[in-house]
DNA sequence: ATTATTTTTTAGACTAATCTAAATTATTTT
DNA sequence: AAAATAATTTAGATTAGTCTAAAAAATAAT
């Protein structure tokens, strides 16, 4: 079993590595973690000693098969736990994460069984994150940021890139919730900002700060 | 806040005070800590510190009003965590104390109060305790153990005094479960075990060993 | 292609929680 | 009441995770 705190290096190694796929330095993981270089360095020696990274000294590391499988089952104790905390107990999609950060570290694998089930075998967290199965597989139903749909074309809002309360608190008090179709009418080429309309009624503008957080798909969401 | 250890250790020192009003020893709490008594010494000094215990050398720890507080707390979180396991995701009653005992040092007062309300504010736990409120207070119905109730005499099992695995098993397998009537037919002398007639229907003999953890109400439980 | 800068690692130290072994205090026995 | 026994505390060591400061390696700049 791995320790809380290698828990996290490894779920921030993860998510570090869905942009830049090879050699994730120390850090960028440093930054991560709010924590100092030189803590990060330990951390990957104990990690590459027990085989879930790849690590080699001044070049950076990567998650071995067994790293990413830990990995890919604590974002999906994550995501359960943030769509029952939103379905179940009511709270607000902004108001989740940091509860379900610690909800994430609960060991007990008939509990994610059973807390799956009663959710209804889910295929995305309440902002549109898919939740990997048990085998670790992520269901992608190919999504592109909001700011690169073609003008006149439409989609459905399908998950955000940025979690961050300010950012979907401004998103709902817009009126841009997950599932509702975005019409796009208009882009400006000097800022980048975009002329929408939401669910065939509701005309908006918005900026290109906010378009590209936002996910879109083309195909019926869910 | 106070870190896992220092939780448990308080959550231990309040279980013994129930039983030992006074002056709970050192060794009381490694045996039940399953650590060394200098672990504990060093505990207790902090804890002290800290001003949760009132703690003399050589003669043993009370917690204080601040500390009982806190041991509340968790008492409260790990068996509303416990009646969620068993009525949401219908585990058996068995099987959620070693989760329970993760949950409950989940940080967020937010959480408690929206888990009590989705379970509808309930007074006890799957195994018939008490859950103290929010401020601690907890609501008890004076409860005799089914080996001190008179012969001939009825009540309903309201609760139990061991939690183990193999002992709640053993009440399951034989009918004996929260809510049934229970009638004293007889109280053997020798080795006190008795008769007793389970929903005025079964007929059944059991142990004294038995009897004196099973907690029974002369009232209408719950 | 040297030099300067940045990044990464190493070295040494600190805190929390634990241990074993030794010393101290309290309790029990005779 | 003194000796024997049991419980408790102190002393010193260990591990995990963190830090700062210094050394080493890699990258960028002239």
């Amino acid at each position: 079993m791995n320790t809380l705190t290698e828990e996290n290096y490894l779920k921030c190694i993860y998510k570090l590595s869905l942009n830049t796929p090879e050699g994730i330095t120390t850090s960028a993981i440093a930054d991560e973690m709010k924590t100092k270089s030189a803590t990060v360095t330990d951390m990957l020696k104990k990690l590459s000693d027990k085989e879930l990274i790849k690590y080699e000294k001044y070049y950076g590391v990567k998650l071995t098969e067994k790293g990413k499988k830990i990995a890919l089952k604590i974002v999906r104790k994550h995501r359960l736990w943030e769509l029952f905390l939103v379905k179940a107990l009511d709270f607000k999609w902004d108001e989740v994460h940091i509860i379900a950060e610690q909800l994430e570290h609960i060991q007990s694998d008939e509990l994610i069984a059973r807390l799956d089930k009663f959710l209804g075998h889910p295929k995305t967290d309440p902002h549109g994150d898919p939740i990997p199965d048990q085998n670790g597989k992520i269901f992608s139903n190919h999504l592109i940021a909001l700011s690169e749909l073609a003008q006149k074309s439409s989609g459905e809002i399908a998950g955000v890139t940025e979690h961050s309360p300010s950012f979907l608190q401004y998103l709902e008090k817009s009126g841009l919730n997950l599932g509702n179709n975005i019409h796009v009418i208009e882009k400006h080429e000097f800022d980048k900002s975009i002329d929408i309309k939401i669910n065939r009624k509701k005309n908006m503008h918005i900026s290109n700060d906010i378009a590209k957080n936002i996910l879109i798909t083309t195909h019926e969401p869910k």
